[in-house]
RNA sequence: GGGGCUGUAGCUCAGCUUGGUUAGAGUGCCGCACUGUCACUGCGGAGGUCGCGGGUUCGAGCCCCGUCAGCCCCGCCA
């Protein structure tokens, strides 16, 4: 398959099954060592590298000097034949493989410049400077690291499409020049030329479209889907990012979730990792309980406690006074915990501190009873209760919910992060299910949807809507692999009369509820069938798979924390004849 | 919008704490030598607006102010 009418074989792939044949290769010099009557070159392309051995034996004198004269990252056409090495040289521990090339002739067909960039890197040399990297995107790239990553990429999306496939959803393209239905992010827009004063919105995902499809009676969609979102970046957020989209009609909860697990399974099967299915299954609130988190990392226990039912009249007078205002004294008991020194658990209360917690309580089981600060904070009615064996640490937390989950998962999070903490399980995935409907805004005091404004309210709270709404639980369930947010789900509210008794709930004006989302509520009188579906964020799921630790390290051209593209160069200003084609003019500062 | 870290040779970094002669190292690059290397080796050489602007000072890579860029985090991201 890689054989063209410019090479015969690739680089990489040649194995002891090709000696003695005669190969003609294509690609780039990765290194060269000359040793003067000796040339050899690591020649490099897709599929890996192989050395071309330059020796007057079987080189024609011009050949070798022009092997002595090519540069790095040059593109070459070699000719010759493969070779098993001289036992001595061959396979050492260095990772030479079996096999070179008897060059008999050299042809640059690439010349290059001195790459201001190293492709080929010594061991444990540093990479350059990401700027730099982005700078240079094609020379990075070139890097093997990438281009193992890159592969994994494309792996992963043909399994998806596969599965999927094989699961009989319709991939179905949906608009990039889209309406702007704000879901909360800020759109990306594009101006009209031939409709002056109007504009386009890049989508933040193709969910009403996605619906109207299921209303239009095709049953099973699914796209990998190009998003835009135009907010502030970070090293798991892009400005444009692809997610698998899927949707389907006649479903309850459980049937998405099983499609999702399967296509997760397969994706991880695809990297090598097998994956037991189905997936635990936590609610929304006891992973608030246990956790402190909706994303809670289950490769370890050190779950939390409420510490509440235990206080005694032994206890600090603030415990006290915590209590009265609502709040709960909280905390986890670390088996064989009370061996910390005092400088980590320094670093716990900083990040109990940061997390906005007064501060961490600590105490720890010796021989002689419990001791530490924490000793008089809880009172020792409290520890006496406490079941706990020699050797355990307790850290606690008081105050109310909204301040000890936090805290209590940055403490949790730094504690498995200590060096030499292992995981019960490598891998652990979960569901994270009825998740509330709405969220309280403290800033507005409003109720807003905690996801988006089409996810259907629990049936058996649907008679809240009225008088609690903030008490409703929602049809919407999150799937979490070791501490992530891999995607987000729900069913969707399909009858047209509920979903505007929501635009209502959420303060939107009769006109504008019209004006932004007419379409789909005229969509779901067409008759609607029951629907739900999902999103997962597939560059997060191949970052994780390809153990980068940057988006930026899975996508091949993406952009700085600043949303620019370094490489070529955008955003960038445009003349002002061409605004004026748009009907735009630049403000006056 | 806010906070933090970084910016010195093509690249990776040291020098800054405590301002003072000609800013160093490794690598890459150029030249010479070298017939089994694989981070080839040896010898020699070139290579610097210390991110940019301003200030303090007799004197600034080093101190101060501002600014730009990259990265990380908070806000934000249904």
């Amino acid at each position: 398959m890689s054989a063209t009418a410019l090479r015969s074989h690739r680089a990489g792939e040649l194995t002891r099954a090709h000696v003695g044949r005669q190969v003609r290769l294509g690609g780039w010099v990765h290194r060269r060592r000359d040793l003067g009557g000796l040339v050899f070159i690591d020649l490099r392309d897709r599929a890996g590298l192989v050395q071309l051995s330059f020796n007057p034996d079987w080189t024609p004198p011009a050949v070798m000097a022009r092997a002595a004269g090519v540069g790095a990252e040059t593109v070459v056409l070699a000719s010759g034949v493969v070779a098993l090495r001289p036992e001595a040289s061959r396979d050492t521990s260095l990772g030479s493989r079996e096999v070179e090339v008897h060059v008999t002739d050299l042809e640059v067909v690439g010349p290059a410049q001195t790459p201001p960039i190293p492709v080929a890197r010594k061991e444990k040399e540093e990479l350059p400077a990401e700027e730099l990297r982005l700078k240079h995107r094609v020379l990075d790239l070139r890097r093997p690291e990438l281009q193992r990553n890159l592969l994994l990429r494309h792996r992963l999306l043909q399994r998806t499409r596969q599965t999927l496939t094989d699961l009989e959803f319709l991939e179905i393209e949906t608009p990039i020049l889209t309406k702007p239905t704000p879901e909360g992010a800020r759109d990306y827009l594009v101006p009209s030329r031939v409709h002056p004063g109007e504009f386009y919105a890049l989508p933040q995902s193709p969910q009403i479209y996605k619906q109207l499809l299921m209303v239009a009676g095709y049953d099973r969609y699914f796209q990998i889907a190009r998003c835009f979102r135009d907010e502030d970046l970070r090293a798991d957020r892009q400005p444009e990012f692809t997610q698998i989209d899927l949707e389907a009609s006649f479903v309850g909860p459980e049937d998405i979730q099983e499609i999702v697990e399967r296509v997760l399974v397969d994706l991880w099967g695809e990297a090598g990792v097998e994956v037991a299915r189905p997936f635990p299954r936590l609610t929304h609130r006891e992973a608030m309980e246990r956790y402190g988190i909706d994303k809670p990392d289950l490769r370890y226990g050190l779950e939390i406690r409420d510490l509440t039912p235990l206080l005694g009249g032994d206890a600090a007078p603030f415990l006290g006074e915590a209590r009265a205002a609502g709040g709960r004294l909280r905390g986890i008991v670390v088996p064989g915990g009370a061996t910390l020194t005092r400088k980590e658990l320094d670093t716990l209360t900083s990040a109990a501190r940061d997390a906005r917690a007064g501060g961490l309580i600590w105490a720890r089981r010796t021989a002689a009873g419990w001791e530490g600060q924490g000793v008089k904070a809880v009172g020792q009615r409290l520890l006496d209760a406490l079941a706990g064996a020699e050797g355990d640490l307790l850290l606690a937390v008081a105050g109310p919910d909204t301040v000890t989950s936090p805290a209590l998962h940055a403490v949790r999070t730094a504690l498995t992060r200590r060096p030499g903490t292992a995981p019960a399980t490598p891998h652990a995935f979960a569901w994270i299910v009825d998740f509330p409907l709405f969220e309280h805004d403290a800033e507005s005091g409003l109720h807003v949807p905690a996801h988006h404004p089409f996810t259907a309210p629990h049936p058996a709270d649907r008679d809240l809507l009225v008088g609690e709404p903030w008490r409703v639980r929602a049809l919407h369930y999150d799937a979490v692999y070791n501490g992530n947010e891999l995607g987000s789900g729900s069913i969707r509210i399909t009858d047209p009369a509920v979903q505007h008794r929501i635009f209502e709930l959420l303060g939107i004006p009769e006109a504008e509820i019209r004006r932004r989302f007419g379409f789909l509520l005229d969509g779901l009188a067409a008759g609607a069938p029951p629907h739900g579906g999902f999103a997962l964020g597939f560059d997060r799921i191949t970052m994780l798979l390809a153990g980068a630790s940057s988006l930026r390290d899975v996508i091949a051209f993406p952009k700085t924390t600043a949303a620019r593209a370094l490489f070529e160069g955008a955003p960038t200003p445009v003349s002002a004849d061409d605004l004026r084609g748009l009907h735009l003019q630049p403000l006056d500062d």
